[in-house]
DNA sequence: TGAATCAATGCAAGCGCTTACATTCGGAGT
DNA sequence: ACTCCGAATGTAAGCGCTTGCATTGATTCA
């Protein structure tokens, strides 16, 4: 961190003709400190390129000004602009962001939040719902500030900043079903380590239950959130019996993966196929067709969690928790069913 | 941070029946304590919960376990597996990663530098040689260690860990030069706050103009790395007099752009236009035709920027950049030049 | 057996900052 | 003119940890 010859707070004060405490207080709330004085002091701190000192700061005031994120990964184009957007939002407020992935692993969550909550951090951002229940009494006994992000439900007493994925996928199922389709495939992500991959799924199913007329699912795979998985997805719903007009994915990687696989076997899309994905991350437009997909509010949750977050870290009450709309974009990926 | 109840070092030393400064040693350099003492400590901190102050650490010790990583845009996926392979290996070591964005702008790089360091940053990863002098100036006083990456030059003093933008731009234009093309457009990034869009930029320029041959370059455009962007661009292309057999682009998104564009117009891909991308981001493969582009060892990079600036920080000498190598993937986007 | 050595431990001085409390001083109220 | 008040500033006590130095006691060597 700074280095042994980096100016203090003394230093500041001697050559300002102040007391250090008057810097200090400049500083962090200059409406204590007369115009004059702070004009001398912002010289003098220019002159001598003073910056604080993290540690002394960070032990006097037991505040780090750092917040942590602990996210599956960073190179899933999923949470890229959201938590861009976190990030951006904290920073208006001088807050740094720390980050963590987790590879989807609940243990290396763990670790990941004990290690940033010891890293000093003032809060978290947690993606998802579900963890086990000795993160939770982690959380809960150390009194970590949090906001539980992607998901629309959390247990009582904490907060989320999210969406419905439930039934936005639920939602899109409907609209592939009132297109006429009847046999739809669902290519999942992980249920078993993720709650919003789950919840897709669960809404996926209940409304394909709720559709009736015949509407019913031939298939459905797991798979990580990855291209490669989705086009190996698609060739196992391939092997089944029955062929499914339609192919929901519970994520717009699993959506190009499967497209790429289906073109590789020679269909025509969208004749042979429809495809929908979820997430509408950059590549959704770009494919051919392009995708169709549910727009998440990324952005939108980012900027959101990052208030939240901000607001608990300073001890606010009355906070609440927000739900966003999504919305289907209706791309070339999905046409109607064919006849017959 | 750390709650106000929670136990300190004395409360630890109290318990165990041993002075804060055993404690002290026995976590951070256990060797110099006793097993006997250590069994006692340990025994303590487990009933205690006891978690070090960070504050209190980073006061007395000036080190923080914390690195800073200062890049243009988390929403890109250009860095993001980069940036995940250096945040994996930085975990390994206990160290966690503070990131913060710039947009591409060196005021706003220079304000995330200062931020990271006031925050107590260990050390930087920065982005790119080219920055103004005022910001090497405040590394340079500050001593503060760090790391260039995704180039491979720098000043002398400095090290980075990187790749040769401009000759793998410029392999890719032989490339696609001999396969017959003589007419290429560029679409590349925007050179005057982008040092790596600049070095592929020279490096198509100088490759086009060392084939001869009467290949040449018909326009160039610059733009943001975004796919609407990309798209614009290719209009803009398309409005010039001599139309282009192929189009190079300094970014997968750029040429994913330019190629929807393209499809929108009618073209019939790869037959009326071929395109060449940079950076082989998911997406690059997904493309319909899948498009050529060059891999950026992105993993491999972030691991060693990881690796080389622990070193940095843990002061040994005798460190050296690297420059990896990047690969050109020839993909169904990109073929012969139509005769004629 | 006594001196020298060394490993293990304790003592205590900070590290640079924030903040409760004390002090000062000019002006308002009477 | 005198008291009272509040704004502006200073004083100084920590915050929790690391670490140089001093101390202790055991071990070794002559």
């Amino acid at each position: 961190m700074t280095k042994p010859n980096a100016p203090t707070l003394e230093d500041v004060a001697k050559l300002a003709g102040v007391s250090t405490a008057s810097i200090s207080r400049a500083l962090n709330d200059p409406a204590k400190v007369a115009a004059a004085t702070r004009q001398k002091i912002d010289a003098a701190i220019d002159q001598l390129g003073y910056t604080p000192n993290f540690g002394g700061r960070a032990l006097a005031s037991s505040r780090t000004n750092t917040v942590g994120a602990v996210i599956p990964s960073m190179a899933n184009a999923m949470f890229a602009s959201g938590l861009q957007a976190f990030q951006e939002e904290l920073d208006k407020e001088g807050v740094t962001l720390l980050v963590a992935t987790t590879g989807f692993d609940p243990d290396q969550e763990m670790r990941q939040i004990k290690s940033l909550v010891g890293q000093g951090a003032d809060g978290l951002l947690l993606i998802g719902n579900a963890r086990p229940e000795t993160t939770w009494d982690f959380i809960d006994k150390r009194r970590v500030a949090h906001v539980v992000a992607w998901c629309n439900s959390t247990r009582p007493g904490h907060h989320y900043v999210g969406f419905d994925n439930a039934a936005a996928a639920g939602d899109a199922a409907h609209r592939v079903m009132r297109l006429g389709h009847r046999r739809l495939a669902l290519i999942c992500g992980r249920t078993a380590e993720n709650d919003r991959a789950r919840a897709r799924r669960d809404g996926v199913r209940a409304a394909v239950a709720a559709f009736g007329q015949g509407a019913r699912l031939t298939h459905e795979v797991e798979a990580p959130y990855l291209i490669d998985h989705g086009a190996a997805a698609f060739s196992e719903v391939l092997e089944r019996p029955e062929r499914p007009t339609a192919v929901l994915c519970a994520n717009d990687a699993l959506a190009a993966g499967a497209m790429m696989e289906a073109r590789t076997r020679g269909m025509v899309l969208p004749d042979d196929m429809s495809f929908v994905g979820f997430d509408d991350v950059g590549l959704a437009r770009v494919l051919t067709p392009p995708l169709a997909t549910v727009r998440v509010p990324q952005i939108e949750m980012g900027q959101a969690a990052a208030r939240l977050l901000l607001s608990k870290i300073a001890g606010e009450s009355g906070l609440s928790s927000t739900t966003f709309e999504t919305a289907f974009l209706h791309r070339a990926s999905l046409v109607a069913a064919p006849e017959g």
